[in-house]
Formats: structure tokens, sequence, C-alpha cells
DNA sequence: TGTTAGCACTCAACAGCTCCGAGTGCTAAC
DNA sequence: GTTAGCACTCGGAGCTGTTGAGTGCTAACA
């Protein structure tokens, strides 16, 4: 009836249990009830009797549950995780739909950041989920260049780019007129220390110690130097965002603790933990967690599908999505691992310097 | 018992019930409960029937409601009205308070729209409600800066800063090798059609006059001004966004219709209307909106608290919050008021060029 | 040996019922 | 004008019985 392989634990269910599993995970995920034998026996042409010997078996060895005696069956995380795994059909999204999507998301691509927001309302729609996404992060990233704009005679635009094409900036206001005088000395001590090294290597100590060694002169540049740490360190530090909760509003009915699920994720929000712990258990490009295997117990009903996106060849982020269990994994799956491939296209086509 | 002014519809009720209207209020939104008239009768020393005559006639008045007919009472919005137009002993906030908040939104204050958005974060911190805001509009703002800065051969940043303080960039691929040449015609270019010119002035039509005009050899600056267009269209748009709708999922349990206002939030998010259609019925600075005073029907148990922010010396957008009609008004209504003074004395503060 | 029909059993969901208590409106007396 | 007293209303909690979907088990069947 099952095999158990080399590795132990992986099992392979007899076809007729992988048929019913299927059934049950597919009724299950399109009607939010549990499903019953009946409903299952015509599909099989066996009548209802096999099939609950089947399922009660199926429940047994741990991939089918039942909310109490009498109930029809639901699937358990290990159910949906061999369903997952074994038996599902891709439902890749038709050709109409990419090229909408691609020029949904190339539409105001300014910068990768934006891309990766774009792509994560874009995902928000496409599924019915929240969405969650880190930005660019490359701690190898470098500091490419620092330009100095004049705005008014004491205030200045400050912009930073970095070899991962981030792109940040600010407006700064000194003390003293900018003249020619006062951008080159800020060249320098730019093209001195900064150029060519890496944004965590601009410390607090380091900027200290620069502006210990500036001439009384050029005193009035350090308000500019401590608003270029602050770009550096906004560029070096990823963000884990998450979004469009409240699309998950759509499920309070059916899942009971959609509703705590969402307190959790508004408490969570600013964490940068939701995405870090999963992410580091795979190597994977694509990470599928189901109910109890995420890492927050508040979790445990809920699942995600992340999806790495590169720039280059770098893996630079995570975007993917939060929803209840019953999520039909055939269209999200594919739908998450398009985006995240689409977005590493677009931000490396868009921003990266390959013409050296 | 009740003084109708010259205008009509004015009514100044009687010390004794807007005693009672003020406990009623008061009770509701701390406690989330119809009110009785035992628990008013020992604030006010009479007996609890006294209470419940001037309770019945404050019913008639419009003043109060009940649920059914042995229910407590609950004050109507217009009762909310009249109690925040003439019972209300604002809270404001405390000093460090104030300094704590005046640091958390000055902190990554990188551009006006960073600001406003800091400020509604804490906002929604302070007051527990959803918040909206607009990002700073202003028509007649000017183009006061376009900047290009190359980035690598063929890619360049692209700067625009507007006299609102507006600050916008992207970054451009183009086909050829950006030189001093590309540099100097594309100022030429900008110098001439577009620095001093209002935002709105920059039409597609204008850009296709441009293009037309230009040589060969200029051809390749198009995409340019393309994306110059972009950001102008992006610098003179306002943005109407609603954050932090969670936050109202804890009125979940007492306020019924909390998760349909969710619903309505959420369809409504990208609408610049929510705002649009209250703040033109006032010129004044605040608003506050109750119940059914509300333009949309799905708000007709919600409260707005919105004002206005200043860049100098004009108003440019507006930052409020949404919550339910049981809110405190008392403390939340002084809160908008701070955060929209504050939010406008640090935009002006930063960003304004006053020194011509 | 696997499959099936039949049957007793379980349990959630629903409707109907009573009871309780908080609160009201009205009336008559102060 | 104020108050005590009283009958009345109605939501909510708790209990009950009914219904129907679905199960597990058993014995018979192919």
């Amino acid at each position: 009836m099952l095999t158990i392989n080399a590795e132990g634990g992986e099992v392979k269910l007899s076809d007729r249990k992988e048929k019913i599993l299927a059934c049950v995970v597919e009724g299950y995920i399109a009607s939010g009830e549990p499903i019953g034998s009946k409903s299952i026996c015509e599909e099989l042409s066996v009548s209802s009797a096999t099939v609950r010997n089947e399922m009660s078996e199926l429940c047994e060895l741990g991939y089918l549950e039942k909310r109490h005696t009498s109930s029809g069956r639901i699937p358990s995380a290990k159910g949906y995780r061999y369903y997952v795994d074994n038996l599902i059909t891709p439902n890749p999204l038709s050709d109409e739909e990419c090229i909408r999507i691609e020029n949904e998301i190339t539409k105001d691509a300014t910068s990768p950041e934006q891309v990766i927001k774009n792509a994560s309302n874009v995902l928000a729609e496409l599924t019915g989920c929240a969405t969650v996404f880190t930005t660019p992060e490359d701690k190898n990233a470098q500091i490419q260049k620092v330009e100095l704009i004049p705005a008014s005679k004491r205030t200045a635009i400050l912009v930073l780019l970095t070899s991962s094409g981030i792109l940040k900036n600010c407006v700064c206001r000194i003390d003293i007129e900018i003249d020619e005088n006062l951008k080159d000395s800020f060249k320098d001590i730019v093209d001195k220390y900064f150029i060519g090294s890496s944004v965590t290597e601009m410390t607090p100590e380091l900027l200290e110690r620069i502006i210990e060694s500036l001439g009384s002169e050029n005193y009035a540049i350090t308000p500019l130097l401590s608003a270029l740490y602050s770009l550096s360190k906004d560029a070096s530090q990823s963000k884990t965002v998450v979004e469009s909760q409240t699309n998950l509003l759509a499920y309070r009915n059916e899942t009971d603790n959609m509703l705590e699920l969402l307190d959790f994720l508004r408490s969570r929000e600013q964490s940068s933990q939701l995405v870090a712990y999963q992410s580091t258990s795979k190597s994977d490009m694509l990470s599928i967690l189901i109910g109890s295997e995420n890492y927050f117990s508040e979790m445990s009903n809920s699942s995600m599908i992340l999806a790495r996106y590169a720039f280059g060849n770098r893996e630079v982020g995570t975007l993917g999505i939060i929803g209840p269990t019953r999520i039909d994994y055939s269209k999200l799956i594919p739908n998450v691992k398009y985006l995240t491939e689409l977005v590493g296209r677009v931000i490396t086509d868009k921003f990266e310097d390959n013409e050296t």
C-alpha cells in the first residue's frame, strides 16, 4: 500500500490514495468545505464505503484531518505538502497576462525598489493574498557615484548610486553658501574615502575621523557627510515590507483565525524576521511553507510562497505571498515564480551597469 | 429649555442636557457599551428617573439613539457633532511626546513625501486609527532644477526639483554614449523650455514638438525627455494614500461594520476622492466628519479628522485619520492638528528655498 | 482479498423556548 | 420640577430537540 523509500519518512502513496488526496485538496481549496466520501466516489467509480476506508487510512497516516467525528475530511499540512510535492499540475499564466503584467511593472520603473513594489502590487491583485518582499540587498555593493547638486544657495541635493543599482537621494541644507570650492572639497573627500568602497564600510567611526581631519574652512561639509552616511546606511539595509494585508479579509468567514494572522502581520510589519527565518533554511530559489512548517506559530494556519529575485547573477531579495493554507498552489506557485523572474529580468535590464 | 438662535437649526441645550450628553458620549467612547440612566444619575446627583426624562428628550431632538426599546443610549452623529462643537475639552499631547514625535518625523526626512509618510505612521500609532494623507500638491509649482548625472557610459540619473521642494529622480538608459556634447544639448533644451515653467505645462504635445525640432544627432535625447516628462507628471500629481487600515481591526468586535469599512477602504485605496470630496466643503484647516456627514455611505459609521498641511504659506496636502465614530475626539483632534502643523513646519524648514 | 450495502452512531447547525437583567416609559405622589 | 414605583421591552445566555451530512463497523458478495 505504501512504500517507504531509503531516506525514511518519504512515502509513495498508492495511486488511488493519491487520487483521493488530490480530490480532497482540490475540493477543499475550491469550496472551503470539508470533503465527504460521497462527492469523491463518483470521480473514482468506487463506492463511498471504499473511499471511506481509504480516507480513514489517510487520516491515520496524517495526510487528512477531521474537524469532528462525523465531519468530512480536510487536508493537513502534511497532506498539502504531499500534494504540492507530488500531485500538482502547474497552471501558469497565459501569454496575454504575462504581457500585461510586464507592462504594469515596467511602467514606473524608476528604481529597483519601485519595480519590486510594483511587482508586489501585481502579485497581490493576481493572487488575492497579502504580499511580502524585501528591498534589494547586496552587502558587497560598492559606492559607485556620489553627486552634489546645488538647488539654491544653501541647499543641495545629494545623490548616491551603488553598484547594485540602488539610488538614494536627499535634500540637505548647510550653513554656508555652496560654491565651487565647497563642491571640490566634498568631491575630494568622496573620491578619497568612499568611491569604490563597500556601503557597509562607511561607519560612524570613519566619519568621525574624516570630520576631525577637516580643516576649519571645510567644517561646513559635516552635514553633507552625515547625510551621505544616512544614505549609504539606507542603501545597505534591506527593508521587509508586508502589503495588501486587507486582501486576507476575504477569507475571514472561512478560516476563523485569519483575523489573528492579520494582527500578527500588523505587529510584525517592520520586522525582517518574517522572511529571514524562512529563506535561510533553503538554498532553493523557491520556498513553500505550509501551515506548521512556518517558523512562527501564529502562521500555523497559513502558507507562504516565497522566491528570491536576482540582480544580475546575485540573489538580492525575496518576493512572495502570505495566505491561508487553503490557496490554489497550482496557480499561485507559478505566479510567484514568474514575478520574481520578471523582477530580476527588469531590474537587471534597466539598472545593471554592464558596460565595463 | 432650548434656544434656537438666529441662523436657525443651531441650538443651545440646557446645562443639564449638555452634561448628560457629555456623559453619554464620553462613557460610550470609553466603554463601547450603551449608557444607561443609572450610571449618569450619580454624577449629576439627581435620580435616574430625571435623567431618563432628559434622555428621552435628547432622543426626540436627535442627539441620542437607542438600539432597541429598552437599551441604553448611544450618541447619534448629531450628538457627537454637538459634543465636538460645544462640549469638548481638548486633551493635547505632553511636551515630551511632542519632542519624541518631532524626532521621529525629522529622522529620515529626506523629502517632503518622506516627512508626511513618517507623520502618517506616527499618527497611526498615536491614535490607533487608519490614516489617510495626500502627497504635497502644488499646481503652481515650477521646475526649478533638472540635472543629468552620468552613472555609467550609457546610463544616467535624471533629477527634477520643483519650487515646492518636490524631488524626483530616475535612472535612464540611452542608446549612445553620454558625453559633454549630449549633456550640453540636453541642458539647452531644459533651460529653453522647462526651467521656470509650471510642471503642468509639460504636455505630451510640447514634448512632441521639441522632439521633432531636434536635429538627428540629438535624437538620442528622446528617452531623456520622456523620462523627464514622467518625472514632472509624477511631481505634479498628488497621490492619496490610506495606511494602517489593519489598526481598525481592533474595533471589529465593537462595531459590527468595521470589516465592511475595511473592504471599502481597500477598494478606494488608490482613489483620491476619499479626501477630495471632503476638503472642498470647508475652507477650514481642520475638518471633522462624523458618521453620516461623510460623503460615502460606506463611511456612515465612521469618522474622519482631516487637516491641511502647508508648505511655506501654501496649503499643499491633507493628513488625517479614519476611525469609528466612537473615537476620543478630545485627544485625536489635537493629535491631528499638531501633526499637520509639525509636518508643515518641518517641510518648510527643510525644503523651502527661501533665499531668493 | 478487496469491495460494497446497510446500519447505528456522531456531531454541527439551526430553530424554538425560557429565564434573567438592564433599562425604559409612565404615573402618581412629593 | 423631582422622585419612587411599577409594568413592560428586549437582547443574550442557556437549554432542548430536530435535521442532515458524514462516519465507522460489520457482514455479505465477487
